[in-house]
DNA sequence: ATGCGGACCTGTTAGC
DNA sequence: TGCTAACAGGTCCGCA
């Protein structure tokens, strides 16, 4: 489900309700996901208040003065504030951390893709430790990306999903952004020149930014904390429009499939 | 060191 | 209508 713009959306929504809150209880109805969730250490931060909740990548991070807890939405994973009258508890339900002014932090994964981790120190933390640059710092720029897409002989598409390579682009957005820049997505990274680089770090950045502003994409089921969709569902340019028309030039936009995933792609618009 | 396929899951949809 | 197969927003791991 979640790339950056959803997870964004996510971090922002819990934010204000948990920050600075005391966790008071964690009640995990389903520790099989991704990972076992470690119950045990999770009584690490119970008593803690929550004094940052942040985004690296993918990964959601709620610290703590006694270690944090690290969650991955997965494909499939949701996050949702409770705040009044306690709604049921639905399929899927997995977890949820209590909070003492009431709030309820409730994760719904029907795929079980996604985790719930503790950790001393989450920079550190195997996961987290040799991810690339968040794509909308300046960190990501035309240097950095042009030397790292040297070193490879694999398809540009594969290099911008790769997590030390750029966090946060997934399948929808590495599509999206290889059109706007006007790149065919199987084009090997190293036959691409400088000034086409310079054009997809600025479409990764542009199409990340939009889809923030709009509450990321809900193709079937993502939803924000407060279980409303995203829009960006409407700006997608070439994603899931295989046999329809080219906005750009009309022509029929193409799917096939790179490193097993749903590639779209306009063979004039994109070289 | 990089690249590839398999693995982990359930739910929805397409096809017969 | 019903069964089966394919596919879905992610990414780690093991092997070549």
């Amino acid at each position: 489900m979640p790339e950056l713009p959803e997870v964004e959306t996510t971090v922002c929504g819990i934010r204000s309700h948990i920050e600075q809150a005391r966790v008071i209880r964690c009640i995990v109805r389903e520790s099989r996901l991704r990972w076992p969730v470690p119950v045990e250490d999770l009584a690490s931060v119970v008593g803690c208040v929550v004094e940052g909740v942040l985004r690296r990548g993918k990964y959601i991070i709620l610290e703590t003065a006694n270690g944090s807890l690290l969650l991955h939405l997965g494909m499939s994973g949701n996050l949702r504030v409770l705040t009044g009258s306690d709604e049921p508890v639905r399929k899927h339900d997995h977890i949820e951390i209590m909070f003492d002014n009431g709030a309820i932090l409730r994760f719904n994964d029907p795929r079980r893709f996604g985790a719930l981790l503790y950790t001393e120190k989450w920079q550190t933390h195997s996961l987290i430790a040799h991810l690339g640059p968040e794509p909308l710092t300046d960190n990501f720029d035309l240097d950095y990306l042009y030397a790292k897409a040297k070193t490879r002989t694999s398809a540009i598409k594969t290099i911008i999903m790769d997590s030390q390579v750029v966090v946060g682009v997934g399948n929808i957005y590495a599509n999206e952004a290889l059109f706007r820049a006007g790149i065919r997505p199987s084009r090997k990274g190293v036959n691409i020149s400088k000034a086409r680089y310079l054009r997809l770090i600025d479409a990764i950045k542009r199409v990340l930014e939009q889809a923030i502003r709009q509450g990321g994409t809900t193709l079937k089921d993502f939803a924000d904390t407060e279980g409303k969709p995203g829009y960006f569902r409407q700006s997608l340019l070439v994603y899931g429009r295989q046999g329809l028309p080219c906005f750009a030039c009309g022509g029929e936009i193409r799917q096939t499939r790179i490193q097993n995933r749903a590639t779209y792609f306009c063979a004039s618009c994109q070289k």
